[in-house]
RNA sequence: GGGCGGUUAGCUCAGUGGGAGAGCGCUUGACUCACAUUCAAGAGGUCACUGGUUCGAGUCCAGUACCGCCCA
């Protein structure tokens, strides 16, 4: 037991690095395969290695780490295995602005010397979330860190592509995708975001070949019409029954094409009929795969108008939009131009507006995929929690498409493919073949593209674990327990990893996923670098301390919402650390003369009525914290134990028992500092998962505890601390002492001024309680001298306060104003006749005695009667003093 | 166009069919020997709207309005 004196205010500063300290050198965060325990296991989803913590980051490892130090606690072998992700597109443009300012480019360097730039780079600047995370206080296993580049992983990555390719599931060709003219690489569908921009609509007029008239298409790119192969309507369109069959010329190029037939189109928008660019646009391509219709491409992979753009060769794509509709112009083929908002796609990366390009690109087939990844979630084997996600993971996955998975980065898994230069084979090894298996050619070169980088994180929660080798690791910690990450999310990654587990390990990735919101600003906009609005969590950690930060982040918001993030709301998490603090202060300098192994013998019955009831309220709010955590609920969790510390054990519980500590009685006193190291043990122990350090810190210093509260036993308190009698008595007492405070309040009594007090009881028990409370009454209610009765007359110059069992008075010799008391007792009057009303309506309703369950019903008929009895309380007191 | 979420106190938000809650802010009083990062007392509500189910709806169902998000 330490005797140092405890600072007034609780610092962070002082106490998380040590802590975090002791911990590691103690391998407290160490998990072990086959211990003989159940295993919990999390995989983090893995930041990027170029990152830096973040709101998101924050909430994401704080839920996490909640979950793992529980179940830790419970006895679980408990993993929480940590990682990083290479992050293609990012780290290579991170890498790329450095050797700009060396005035380098990547080609400069070559492939292999830019590799090994950025592996350079990785292990000077990468990772520093790792030790921002430490400064979280996440308890991951950090023996067993992972990077999605890292041998292993890679290997697993190989395994993966060849048996998807062996399968046919994975296949290459020319397909319609989104390129980024910025990064020079193919995106996947996902990683474009669509933004709603101010545009034009362009109605252009294209003749009819054989002069009988014209038909009018629109668009918002006006410079595609150069790639133009048809113009299409709906089959059922009326309007163009004609000319289904027809040709039209395409203006200013010339070129003749078709006008075919297609459900596609939509007949109420502009004119019912659409150009087709089948180079250009993903929908046009469909088009043009239904009707075979080719594919001419005028934009290339740098924005330039192409060879095929005619005069326009070589323009770039807006500067080519504008001369064209000049020339569209002139030529009377513009018929108009409307003011349209529509979507235009930007690269996730560098927000440029990407181009739709028909290249040849590696494919995921998908639908093979994602079948047993629907039945997986439907079936349960896969629970969204809350349970929402569930139907937006369904929609999306039942109508994905293929995936691109190729980008022509440098920085990533090398696509295991070797082409012979000779006869043109294909040749998907894990290792570079020697020579062409065909016609043994050793003419051999590599695809130069890497794979996606969710390529690989999509197989994180087994390659992790050392899949495709069979360890140990797998056979215990997999499938994972439980996934925890953020619904923005849900499609790049969840929906990956399990179609990607359930083929390659036949197993599901995880039981659970718990998907979080995004946390906001204080005007609800999303933080981001370009507002600069982002709040730095090592900022708040510096500031508040890791345990405030933790703490805000997971009250106040239902699971899966969204988040904004005020200081005033850190503010507050401060000052219920220091409200531990304080209290766990104040039990400590009271402790003298305890012993906590005698202590453990007590016997529940024989505590004093306050010791039984915050015993019995701790054991409710241990048992209600537990059910919490299991549902995933926990910022409730969190509410629980905020509002039993702050306002059942520290207003009241520490309230009650100060007396007793500064009195005579040994026994008694023994007894309260029992009670009192008892609850704070077992809150502390509740509070942990969500404050590890403070809770840590405290727990040490506490008597009879062990080496380290994160492997403290979970709290399952005996049935027997339960006392429904003592919280029933404990509320009387509540209500008597509050009621005695409001009447003072009433008049403005000082709290250094005492008064007398008279209690007159209905019950004779009621008086038995509260004459044995009678110091305590007197103690928190500044009530001297507090006289308690049964029958005696009161006094007539008083303020009085009818409450359940008993009447409260606050006599003062002729400072009462009869005519305010009247008021405010007819005040009180009417509520209380409002309530007996409503109550009297509602047990006089047959349907609801007869179908409300019984014990409603019973807590009906015991309201009505304290009502019934406060009405004629009233009514008393106001014929007494207005007679 | 399809889907999802939200609308509860001045603000931000909890609320799991059975007496409308918290934090912050506001008003009043107090440096009472753990804590002024505190304590005590108080004011403040048509639970968006309209119907329905139910003995009973902030809560379940249908619809409407507005705000937001995702997908196309």
């Amino acid at each position: 037991m330490s005797r140092e004196r405890l600072p007034k205010n609780y610092n962070p500063a002082d106490v998380e690095d040590r802590i975090y300290d002791f911990w590691m050198k103690e391998n407290l965060f160490h998990a072990e395969v086959e211990t003989g325990k159940e295993p919990f296991c999390i995989v983090i989803p893995p930041p990027n290695v170029t990152g830096s913590l973040h709101m998101g980051h924050a909430l994401d490892n704080t839920l996490q780490d909640i979950l793992i130090r529980w179940k830790r606690m419970q006895g679980y072998e408990a993993l929480w295995l940590p990682g990083m992700d290479h992050a293609g597109i990012a780290t290579q443009i991170k890498v790329e602005e450095q050797l700009a300012k060396e005035g380098l480019s990547r080609h400069d360097l070559g492939r292999e010397a830019f590799i090994d730039r950025v592996w350079e780079w990785k292990e000077k600047y990468g990772g520093q979330i790792i030790n921002q995370l430490k400064r979280l206080g996440a308890s991951c296993d950090w023996e067993r860190q992972r990077f999605t580049m890292d041998e292993g992983l890679s290997e697993a990555v190989k395994t993966v592509f060849l048996r998807l390719y062996e399968k046919g599931l994975i296949y290459r060709g020319d397909y319609i995708i989104n390129w980024c003219p910025r990064c020079k690489t193919a995106l996947s569908d996902l990683e474009v975001e669509h933004q709603p921009t101010a545009g034009k609509l362009y109605h252009v007029r294209y003749p009819l070949e054989d002069g009988s008239g014209h038909i009018t298409v629109a668009t918002t790119r006006p410079e595609t019409i150069l790639g133009d192969t048809a113009v299409a309507v709906h089959p059922d369109d009326e309007r163009y029954r004609e000319v289904v069959g027809k040709r039209v010329v395409l203006p200013v190029l010339g070129r003749v094409i078709p006008i075919v037939a297609d459900e596609y189109v939509d007949p109420e928008f502009g004119s019912g009929a659409v150009k087709v660019t089948p180079a250009h646009d993903p929908n046009d391509f469909e088009i043009g795969a239904r009707h075979g219709l080719e594919s001419v491409t005028v934009i290339d992979e740098d924005g330039i108008m192409t060879d095929a753009a005619g005069k326009y060769a070589g323009m770039e794509r807006y500067q080519c939009r504008e001369a064209l509709l000049k020339d569209l112009e002139e030529g009377g083929y513009l018929v108009k131009v409307d003011d349209h908002e529509h979507a235009v796609g930007r690269c996730q990366r560098c927000q440029t507006v990407v181009e739709p390009l028909v290249s040849k690109q590696w494919f995921v087939k998908m639908k093979p995929l994602a079948r047993p990844a629907i039945e997986a979630v439907k079936e349960g084997r896969v629970r969204f929690v809350p349970e929402r996600f569930k139907r937006i993971y369904l929609n999306w996955m039942e109508k994905v498409h293929d995936w691109c998975i190729s980008r022509q980065i440098w920085w990533g898994h090398r696509i295991p493919v070797w082409y012979c230069q000779d006869c043109g084979e294909t040749i998907a090894a894990a290792e570079e073949p020697d020579r062409c298996p065909k016609c043994a050619s050793s003419e051999l070169i590599q695809d130069p593209d890497v794979l996606d980088t969710w390529f690989s994180s999509a197989l994180w929660p087994f390659s992790t674990m050392g899949w495709p080798e069979d360890t140990p690791e797998l056979r215990y910690f997999y499938p994972t327990s439980v996934l925890v990450t953020g619904y923005d999310i849900i499609f790049f990654w969840v929906a990956r990893m399990i179609f990607s587990a359930l083929e390659h390990t036949g197993q599901v990735p995880f039981r659970d996923v718990l998907i979080h919101g995004i946390v906001r600003d204080e005007q609800g906009r999303k933080m981001s670098k370009s507002l600069g609005n982002g709040i730095d969590p090592l900022e708040v950690i510096d500031k508040y301390g890791a345990d405030t930060l933790r703490f805000t982040l997971v009250t106040g918001n239902a699971p899966g919402n969204d988040m904004r993030f005020y200081w005033e709301r850190v503010e507050g998490s401060r000052n219920f650390c220091n409200k531990i603090w304080n209290a766990s202060r104040f039990v400590l300098m009271n402790l003298e003369g305890f012993d906590p192994e005698m202590s453990l013998a007590g016997n529940v019955s024989e505590l004093p009525l306050v010791d039984r009831w915050i015993l019995s309220r701790l054991r409710a709010v241990a048992a209600e914290v537990t059910q919490n955590l299991e549902r995933y609920e926990l910022g409730e969790a969190a509410r629980l134990l905020y509002d039993f510390i702050w306002s059942e054990y520290c207003d009241w519980y520490i309230e009650l028992v100060k007396p007793r500590l500064y009195g005579k009685d040994v026994q008694s006193k023994r007894m309260a500092q029992f009670t009192l190291w008892y609850v704070l043990d077992n809150v502390l122990r509740l509070l942990h998962p969500f404050m590890p350090f403070i809770t840590e810190e405290i727990w040490q210093r506490l008597p009879g505890t062990g080496k380290s509260l994160m492997v403290a036993d979970w709290p399952v308190l005996p049935e027997i601390l339960t006392d429904e009698e003592a919280e029933e008595a404990v509320a009387i007492l509540m209500e008597t002492v509050k009621a005695i405070r409001n009447l003072r309040a009433e008049v403005k009594l000082s709290p250094s001024t005492r008064s007398r007090v008279v209690v007159k009881a209905t019950a004779s028990r009621t008086a038995d309680l509260l004459r044995d409370h009678l110091e305590l009454i007197s103690e928190l209610a500044r009530a001297t001298p507090l006289e308690i009765n049964t029958d005696g007359e009161p006094p007539s110059q008083a303020l009085a306060s009818i409450i359940p069992g008993a009447e409260v008075y606050l006599p003062l010799r002729g400072l009462v104003d009869i005519d305010r008391e009247i008021a405010r007792l007819g005040r009180d009057l009417a509520k209380a006749r409002d309530e007996f009303e409503r109550s009297k309506r509602k047990l006089e309703d047959r349907n609801f005695v007869k179908k409300a369950p019984p014990e409603i019903v019973a807590r009906e008929r015991e309201k009505l009667a304290e009502y019934r009895e406060k009405i004629s309380g009233i009514e008393e007191r106001l014929r007494q003093i207005s007679g």
